[in-house]
DNA sequence: AAGAATTCTTAAGCAATTTTAAAGTTTGAG
DNA sequence: CTCAAACTTTAAAATTGCTTAAGAATTCTT
């Protein structure tokens, strides 16, 4: 795969394309906005990765020139800690996934998988499971049809439940994924209860009964 | 866990091994490459701690080591600043997570988490043995197809005794193994016999009859 | 800047699991 | 064969983890 690394921290940058060639990915960098619309216009990539704080210009530019030219690269956004707003316009201009700085290499690698994934299938970008339908362009859940209004939390953490089907997710990992690297929030996890209590709400009925708790370890989502 | 510190600050070798200790964990140092790459030899290692500056030969070599001989410990590189080449190599030879000196031991301790996690979630083995079936990923056990329904202790244990088939395991090796080894159990172990009784109970309802007693020594998972 | 929506904190009550305790059974050394 | 030690079994106590609700804090919308 052809990844485009636009990221300005010259480090990061490095150990992201390192990462990634390990798996035989091809990658090339771009430190600030007019190298990445130069060479998103120029070639042609699978994946990109948008730090949206770059020095000159905002990473959304980036992802509007992207979208402008009908280009069908995947995009993650790359966002400092808080700043939300960017990550919600990014997701509304067509971004497939975001990730909060800092981050472990290996959370990015498996959000990298997954877009990758879904991109390859005929650019399917629903996931489905019995009568439950995530539509990740719009991040809308439905059942039957019937749209849940989830949270931004919700959402997330419906679809690291679907994508991770039949997994037992401990609260760590999904804090890990739906929080990023904070250590902040080492210690306390039971507000991750509320989320999945707030959740199984929404599903109501039968699919409630797919988030299984599994004591002492987890969750998984699993039909019996 | 078991954790190598192969650092060769003596001063922050101890605090590492102190730090960690309090959590539980067992830690062995090595001071120099060759204690490092001895002990690696020998041991199994959860985590291996990696100052790659280390005073004779470079910590990349005992990490070389350690993938030639296919060793699964997780590694995190600890780098003076501004190495980044060698954190670089790192990662490139497998390395899990790398960190810059100086930093708190707080931060080590979140990343030393996130890895040791991030290891039992990635694994998608089953493991079987004629009707018994254990898939990890989901944390469930059966016997011809149907689900055991066991609780935390009675899965880890069956665990326990199918990555030792045949082995005689005394009640002291599996309250290490299952309860790592806190003190405070050192004096009875009794409660071990209740969870082998559930667990049997469980396993020979589904006619699978494996866990021999061996009197005065321990138990045994096999067929007669 | 006020009101609305979302996220996080706290805590009480409940449920599942783990441990303790105690009585019954088996084993093997002497 | 006898007896103490080792194991099995059961049930109740203690502990731990989960659910849920309500409200405080934060973030978003207008």
């Amino acid at each position: 795969m052809k990844i485009l690394i636009a990221e300005d921290e010259i480090a990061l940058q490095q150990s992201i394309a390192t990462y990634l060639e390990k798996d035989g990915n091809t990658c090339e960098v771009a430190s600030d906005f007019n190298e990445a619309v130069y060479k998103v216009d120029l070639y042609e990539y699978d994946l990109i990765l948008l730090d949206i704080n770059l020095t000159t210009g905002s990473g959304l530019d980036v992802l509007k020139s992207l979208k402008k030219k009908k280009k069908e690269s995947g995009v993650i956004i790359i966002s400092a800690n808080n700043s939300l707003d960017d990550k919600l316009d990014g997701l509304d201009l067509g971004a497939d996934d975001y990730i909060t700085k800092p981050f472990h290499l290996a959370e990015l690698n498996s959000r990298i998988k997954a877009v990758l994934r879904r991109g390859k299938y005929g650019g399917d970008n629903t996931i489905t499971f019995n009568e439950i339908k995530v539509e990740t362009k719009s991040r809308t859940a439905y059942v039957n049809g019937k749209s849940l209004g989830l949270t931004r939390k919700e959402y997330d953490l419906l679809v690291f439940f679907m994508t991770n089907k039949g997994r037992v997710l401990s609260k760590e990992i999904i804090a890990e994924h739906l929080w990023g690297d904070n250590s902040d929030l080492a210690d306390n996890f039971d507000f991750i209860y509320v989320h999945i209590n707030n959740l199984r709400k929404k599903l109501t009925g039968e699919g409630a009964k797919y988030i299984k708790t599994a004591y002492g370890s987890g969750y998984k989502f699993i039909e019996d």
